[in-house]
RNA sequence: GGCGCCGUGGCCAAGUGGUAAGGCAGAGGUCUGCAAAAUCUCCAUCACCGGUUCGAAUCCGGUCGGCGCCUCCA
């Protein structure tokens, strides 16, 4: 059994085969911070956490990189729209990156450099460019890269040099020698964040950061690179330019693009792009507001990362549904195990449980197939709760052996996921608390009108009952009533 | 115009050669005072046309439809 993945470079998938294993270098483009990152964002960093995670399940010694940018044209207009200056502007955000990051349940990566801690090296970077012949400084100080020297050019997202020049824009004023050329190195203007430079003062262009930050920290050559699709022209595509042009050796060998976060069209036809520039966004902590992290979690992990992912209510609606019952199970399970023990039963199914892990890992070498695995490990839940609710002839020893064996091999696994890392006791009131801020209604009220319920409910009041029912339930809460007794819930 | 992706039941979504996982919604049953929750059962021939094959959702060609990138973008 070995991990495929899908390559962008060879558009298929491949065997994977790390270049010194067992270490493996992973490097994914991460966020301009001049803003709240939004669910798009939110993507790249669920996913490549859970390809995280599961390089580690696997075995390898994984080093995950993944980078802030922290100058760029966006940051500088912002900043001075605020009248800040772009390191005040770009802590915050940063700062806020990090608390959606944490709210997400998501493993730091790393190694998190920041692109203002990298000048210096992306100003040798370029001069080793320039030196080699890729790349020449202008009058006005800026310095581009020649897109022209480099034979690979394209090789990433299939272009070639003929098509990209008949259909590239024609900018009169441009000093470069094609338009196809790309800035290494900005001169900057007056008021604008600055750096000593060969050139002059300026600041490095965007792709340069990530070929710097990415080479110094994994090496020359490395094993993964990963971001979104869009970046794939010509982000992604000057990144080896320069990189294979500076060092003369391969760069990424393997390159995994994520999809995006579309949203349903206005006029009710079909879908578009989340993005900022259309103004349709859901920020993270928007979402988080609404829904428990996990839920939205799921809804992207229940789609593979190279499709689109459609989001909505609904979807969001649905996918937190579930997660609360998984969640519900794995609190039902441990009420029987707490209540019976195991001793001298055996797990029914034993071989099916024994082989979770073997399933699991399967989906997720081809190609991290988070949906199937998903699908996979929420079968053994099913299982358990078929088990609490129609024992059959079953002793309580072989149930209890088996709800047991299941939550053993289950945890760990989910655990990859990123999901289900909680009590139920933690997510339930979590989830209950979130709602009924949400609902405005406490918990002293709800539990005053069960109480009235619960003695007309003894004196067989069943019009009574029934009506106190539906208050709540009018108020978006549940009621439950079992032989232990009447239970509430938040509707989901 | 160039490059690329996609089109599976009411909705979401796996499956890439051997006769369609899973979830949501829906119908019916069990449980319940009635409900709820849970569970059981039922519910598709894979956009269309042609081809290859003993056999295709799965490979090839074409048609129609949707989307992305080619400019900042996860």
């Amino acid at each position: 059994m070995a991990l495929r993945l899908y390559n962008t470079m060879t558009n298929r998938k491949e065997d994977f085969t790390p270049l010194n294993p067992p270490k493996v270098g992973m490097y994914v483009c991460g966020v301009t911070v001049y803003d709240y990152s939004h669910v798009g964002h939110a993507r790249p960093t669920i996913y490549f956490d859970v390809i995280f995670r599961y390089l580690k399940y696997s075995g390898y010694d994984v080093t995950y990189v993944r980078n802030f940018t922290d100058i760029d044209d966006k940051i500088i207009k912002r900043a001075l729209e605020l009248g800040i200056t772009t390191t005040e502007l770009t802590d915050k955000y940063i700062q806020a990156f990090n608390e959606d990051m944490d709210s997400l349940g998501l493993l730091h990566p790393d190694v998190e450099p920041y692109c203002t801690h990298y000048v210096p090296q992306m100003i040798e970077f370029i001069g080793s460019l320039i030196e080699k012949g890729h790349a020449y400084a202008t009058e006005s100080g800026d310095v581009y890269y020649r897109v022209d020297s480099f034979k690979g050019y394209g090789k990433l997202s299939g272009k070639n040099l003929e098509e990209l020049e008949a259909g590239a824009r024609v900018d009169v004023s441009d000093q470069k020698e094609s338009p196809l050329d790309f800035a290494l190195w900005k001169a900057s203007k007056p008021g604008e964040p600055k750096w000593e430079s060969p050139w002059g003062e300026g600041r490095p262009g965007w792709h340069i950061e990530c070929s710097v930050m990415s080479t110094n920290n994994l090496g020359e050559s490395f094993d993964i690179h990963g971001g979104g699709k869009d970046l794939i022209f010509p982000h992604h595509e000057n990144e080896i330019a320069q990189s294979e042009a500076s060092t003369g050796k391969p760069y990424a060998r393997y390159w995994i693009h994520n999809g995006f976060i579309n949203m349903p069209a206005e006029d009710g036809s079909g879908q578009v792009k989340m993005s900022k520039s259309l103004g349709n966004f859901l920020t993270i902590r928007d979402v988080l507001d609404a829904f428990d992290p996990e839920a939205l979690k799921f809804l992207m992990l229940s789609t593979h990362y190279r499709k689109d992912v459609l989001f909505s209510e609904d979807r969001l609606n649905q996918s937190q549904k579930r997660v609360t019952y998984l969640y519900k199970t794995l609190e039902e399970m441990d009420r029987y195990l707490a209540e019976h023990s195991a001793d001298g039963g055996n797990p029914i199914d034993a071989e099916k449980i024994a082989a979770i892990p073997e399933q699991f890992q399967i989906s997720m070498d081809d190609d991290f197939n988070t949906p199937r695995a998903i699908g996979g490990l929420s079968g053994f839940f099913k299982l358990a709760n078929d088990l609490l609710t129609a024992p059959g002839d079953h002793s309580a020893a072989d149930i209890a052996a088996t709800l047991a064996a299941i939550r053993a091999q289950l945890i760990p696994l989910f655990e990859v996921l990123g999901l289900l890392q909680r009590t139920p006791d933690e997510y339930l009131g979590d989830m209950t608390g979130r709602e009924l801020k949400r609902l405005g209604i406490g918990v002293e009220e709800i539990e005053a009108l069960l109480e009235q319920r619960t003695k007309a409910r003894e004196a067989k009041d069943w019009v009574e009952s029934d009506r106190l029912r539906d208050v709540l339930a009018e108020k978006g809460i549940l009621v439950k009533d079992s032989k232990e007794g009447t239970v509430w819930s938040v509707k989901p």
